[in-house]
DNA sequence: TATAGTATTTTGAGTTATCAAAATTTCAAT
DNA sequence: ATTGAAATTTTGATAACTCAAAATACTATA
């Protein structure tokens, strides 16, 4: 097949991240979804996917969904590969922030050529995960995606590392940044209030932080390693 | 207006080089000079300068041929800022090949935000001028392009510095790298023989390197600056 | 100045991706 | 089972860009 379109490539990605998003219970993307992630109307999604489906990128099943072949899946990691080792590429190597890397790795994905992917790649020591926590896929398009728990399911008191952020929202992730919560940060969560809604988590220098539990459940923590 | 289109500013950028390659003299690019530089037919470029016109980046006189219009010189110059401020970026901080960035800066230069440019532009120290010499414009637009002599019309025997390379083919540039003819480079030319069409140059290390005089012009040098 | 040859423009059609709105299907609730 | 609401698909258009090939304009030269 001819290499992908942008926008190929783009609705792999969202079918994949619906997918992912959804769990592995459901495993068929309802074309309202993924036509609401892509800023299209439902019509123009069904279409695509449709001519998705014919170059065998994804199974398509009329009124229940899409879901992504073997294929587009390996497409899709290709694309997330870029997409994180760009965003990773731009706060480390470029100093950008946190917040303002996601639309322009956005762009960059669809340019980048696999050999400049792969030098990034190299002079960043082949890392396994993006500034967001997400896992990078490897050229091969496999992807080891590690369970963490959440803010909202983890030990009370103890300490644990931030790993993941699983929301790319910019204004999320600056109030994030401005309250030191970042992947790497070693942080405990104190207390939980159902009934407030809220998270009590103390973070970097014993800075107090309050959170939402909706915002709680974005914020994925590992166990702290014990030094082996 | 909206955002010019990646397909706009390659053929505003193909407007600009073809122009500057003519001299002051030509001001209008033909059609088929343009079509060539593009890789349409003809055809598809009439088409496409008649709408350019009417958006008032270019004049056209039909039968004679395209100039821009200030408001596309501006746009053009800085989608050429784009391109060679990429390109250097490429080959300092990603220690990519001279003669492997032209086609990805050519990619990329579309998807780069001004943001990302500046910060590129930033970390180069706002340098003047590309791996090849080009001189970059700076984010007004406006670029200096010193008057150079070339090796065909340089004094025979005094020492001078390559400055620029006036052909971006990637063989030829691979030529030049293993001959250790780059930009920057200190050289001196010890003949030229215009039956044998060649010129004889003293490279680095005195090394001798015997090249064509089509080729020969194509190789910019400034005298040699005096320590001051 | 007639004309042959070249360059340019025009015409008609195709591709990719999109939307609006009409038609259809599904599904949950009666 | 029927029906009504919601989701999905279909249909008909549009925009941007392209090509092939026919029609036209320019220009050099004889």
């Amino acid at each position: 097949m001819a290499l992908p379109s942008s926008t190929v490539e783009n609705y792999l990605k969202a079918i994949y991240q619906a997918q992912s998003a959804q769990g592995p219970e459901h495993r068929l993307v309802p074309m309202g979804r993924l036509a609401g992630a892509l800023g299209v109307v439902p019509g123009t999604a069904t279409t695509m996917v449709k001519t998705l489906a014919e170059s065998g990128l994804v199974d398509y099943e009329p009124y229940a969904g899409v879901r992504l072949t073997p294929a587009g899946e390996k497409l899709a990691a290709l694309v997330l590969r870029r997409h994180r080792l760009i965003e990773l590429f731009l706060v480390k190597v470029l100093g950008m922030s946190w917040a303002e890397v996601h639309d322009e790795a956005e762009r960059l994905e669809h340019a980048a050529s696999d050999r400049l992917i792969d030098r990034i790649d190299a002079m960043l020591g082949r890392p396994a995960a993006d500034p967001h926590g997400d896992p990078i896929p490897d050229s091969s398009g496999s992807m080891v995606t590690p369970e963490y728990q959440t803010l909202l399911t983890c030990p009370l008191g103890s300490p644990v590392v931030l790993t993941r952020v699983t929301d790319q929202d910019s204004a999320f992730l600056r109030f994030l940044e401005s309250s030191g919560l970042k992947p790497g940060q070693a942080i405990r969560v104190e207390s939980r209030d159902a009934a407030a809604d809220h998270v009590v988590v103390r973070g970097k220098r014993e800075r107090q932080i309050m959170i939402g539990m909706r915002a709680a459940a974005k914020l994925q923590v590992a166990p702290t390693e014990q030094t082996a």
